[in-house]
DNA sequence: TCATTATATGTATTATAAGGAATATTTAAA
DNA sequence: TTTAAATATTCCTTATAATACATATAATGA
């Protein structure tokens, strides 16, 4: 199923093997606020541009009449990243998503 | 040049054809959102999507590693869209921006 | 020029995200 | 189980986005 934008970030910042604290530090937000967006609530796009660019991600806005073509490009690919101790964090999750925080 | 989001939003908007009231409208936040956004100041990402669903665009974040090769296909593709009377709004800008409100 | 449409601003109030710091929980490794 | 690491929450304060008008400023077309 398509991730919501939060779930999507969640699921890259574990590929990158890294924790809320450090893509907090790396960004320069507060961890609550990066566990506050991938649980689903409000942060301002100011914040969420950091933490993406914490994460090396850039945000696009793709036309609805477009999105089909780009599934087929970014799938096929989502392997979690071999790095580190193979185990660290991000084991833990997949792409799991289940919380309270409303948004719109 | 890669349009920021704000500017690819606007862009998107004015490609429907469509005023910064009447997406305030169909959006449901105020044309002053949509105001302060295009010109680059911040606003919650509940807002951005609701605008984002208004004009028909998700908003997906790209691993940087993968962003060349969306540019080759979302670009090829930017024609104003001969809609309504070839000449309502938009056909005053094209892209344009220069504005102060600040973002990250 | 005048009227019209679109976008940018002004003010005041309210809602809420962010900052700071700590703590409670949950998850997993030793 | 004990420890450690990571994530979710809490409290209080402050900053600021959102709302609700109301205008002011363009920019267009008649």
């Amino acid at each position: 199923m398509k991730p919501s934008l939060h779930e999507a970030l969640r699921a890259r910042r574990l590929a990158l093997g890294v924790s809320q604290v450090e893509a907090a530090r790396r960004s320069g937000i507060q961890q609550r606020q990066v566990s506050t967006f991938e649980r689903g609530g409000d942060v301002t796009l100011s914040t969420l541009l950091k933490l993406a660019q914490a994460l090396d991600v850039e945000i696009i806005p793709v036309p609805r009449e477009d999105t089909a073509k780009l599934e087929s490009l970014l799938k096929a690919k989502r392997k979690p990243a071999p790095s580190a101790s193979s185990h660290s964090l991000l084991d833990r999750y997949q792409v799991n998503d289940d919380a309270e925080p409303s948004n719109g």
